[in-house]
DNA sequence: AGCCTCGGTTCCGGTCTCCGGAACGGTTGG
DNA sequence: CCAACCGTTCCGGAGACCGGAACCGAGGCT
């Protein structure tokens, strides 16, 4: 049942390793984050260097290989959404003014597809492909608020870690949480997951009506606050909506006629390309 | 010496083959395709499943999963290149009006980290990552002009694939093609890896003076004849010059005093980070 | 200078992993 | 209704793969 490949396993956790988003690594440091012998990863990174997943830098470390970004371009070329979000993603930042994100529930986390920095940001950084918490972020908790029963559970059950004084860790106070969401359309966290950050998210539909994504804004605390609630969550409702009409879902008002052709670039596909292990569900 | 994981290598090879662009792969089809047995395959894939490389579809197929994608960001963080492009690649694409790109050096191929799609373009794709040969593209010329003569030696001894007739196929025209190249600083390549297709490239400089990467326009046969070609030649040099020093690189006319600060948001290590294999060289 | 530590690389033997082949349901299509 | 193809499971034997220890080179501290 489990059957699984060790030496494959350790590879991939080798790579894993490297979300950590350290430059290079060494083999006696890699030795030690995986519990392996050195001879081990020695092993694995001459393999994966000889595949070019990872290579060796100048100074005698390993970094990943340039066939990993080839490999992550290809998921990217993939994903109806990375493109139905672009142009949502920059009207947001340009009604807010701040960092606006798309991400999809993965196992149980939510990974950001695409991101656009704040412009007061100090520095652009591409931070897409981060992989935050489910249970004390916006976005996480418009995923989880749509989960079957089954699977929250399962969530639960793993224990909710307390990121800050200020995150639900009761699986009460989180299931009452995620009714509100359900109720109001959006949902916020405050302080939840890192102290000084806040974020508001709405959900994104797939054709199917099923919620594939949430988009998110996000800011610093006092420029947060600065903003009037509702305004904001209008915003961000309003851009799950328009990036949900790219992907070729249709709102409750139109269920009579035949339709005519829609807006945007939305894929003609009847299942969205979410890409992601558990995003779909039904 | 060439100590090297099986079962590692399969999962490494078995990864690559969705650069096929293919969205989803079966177990037969993958097995088929590296020679293994149905059952290796199938454990390879629940083992990388387990890790997240790889997700099933709805249809039963397996894709890349979202792991790869959060990998393949990492990589891009770290490429200096990427941010020191981006803006310059903006500009040369209204200059020309056609799809410009930058490529790095990988093994025996060029691989485009960053790219923009021409103005004229149909459907915009997202069609950075893609890996091409060298003998045949302009920005693989570059790359070749300035490369090692044992390096060039270990390329030519593999051969030189004929994509069209138009491809430089003797090694001794090839060998003209790059002092030729050397000589006017850029270089072109007209119908040699696909007929109807050009391209014309100018090389990126990092700190150090070495040649880390070529920025490329390329077009339709049609359109690209409508462009002055000395016009042309200016503008993509110039832009290969302006991510140069964006890079930190000096140009030879300020050899002499202490440098004040440079202009943009170059790094200022001593080494470019453009994570290739063979980018490293002296 | 000399020693000591820590990194990467190599070698070796024993165990258990991992591969191929074959058989088993489920589904599609003829 | 059978045939073909898919994904999945089971099994046995060959040999791959892990850990430990030794080797070498580079800094750094006294």
């Amino acid at each position: 049942m489990d059957a699984t490949l060790q030496s494959v396993s350790n590879a991939a956790r080798l790579l894993k390793a490297f979300l950590s988003r350290e430059e290079t690594l060494g083999v006696s440091e890699l030795a030690r984050r995986l519990g392996l012998g050195k001879s081990a990863v020695h092993r694995l990174l001459t393999t994966l260097a000889a595949e070019g997943l990872v290579a060796r830098d100048s100074d005698g470390g390993y970094r990943l290989g340039l066939v990993v970004f080839e490999l992550g371009e290809a998921v990217r070329a993939h994903m109806d959404l990375h493109g139905a979000a672009g142009p949502v993603l920059v009207e947001l930042r340009e009604q807010t003014g701040e960092s606006s994100q798309v991400g999809v529930l993965d196992d149980d986390a939510v990974v950001y597809v695409d991101r656009l920095e704040s412009s007061h940001s100090l520095r652009l950084m591409h931070d897409a492909g981060r992989r935050v918490p489910l249970h004390c972020t916006s976005s996480g908790k418009i995923l989880l608020a749509e989960l079957g029963e089954e699977h929250l559970e399962r969530i639960l059950a793993r224990g909710l870690r307390a990121h800050t004084p200020h995150t639900i860790v009761e699986p009460g106070a989180l299931r009452a949480e995620l009714a509100a969401v359900r109720e109001r359309g959006w949902a916020d966290a405050v302080n939840e997951r890192e102290l000084g950050v806040a974020s508001l998210a709405a959900p994104v539909r797939g054709p199917g009506g099923a919620v594939v994504a949430a988009i998110s804004v996000g800011a610093p605390i006092t420029r947060f606050r600065a903003i009037p609630r509702q305004r904001l969550a209008r915003c961000v409702v309003e851009a799950g909506e328009a990036v949900s009409r790219r992907l070729g879902w249709v709102p409750e008002d139109e269920r009579d006629r035949s339709r005519g052709p829609s807006s945007g670039a939305g894929s003609s596909s009847s299942t969205v390309r979410t890409n992601g292990r558990e995003a779909a569900h039904v």
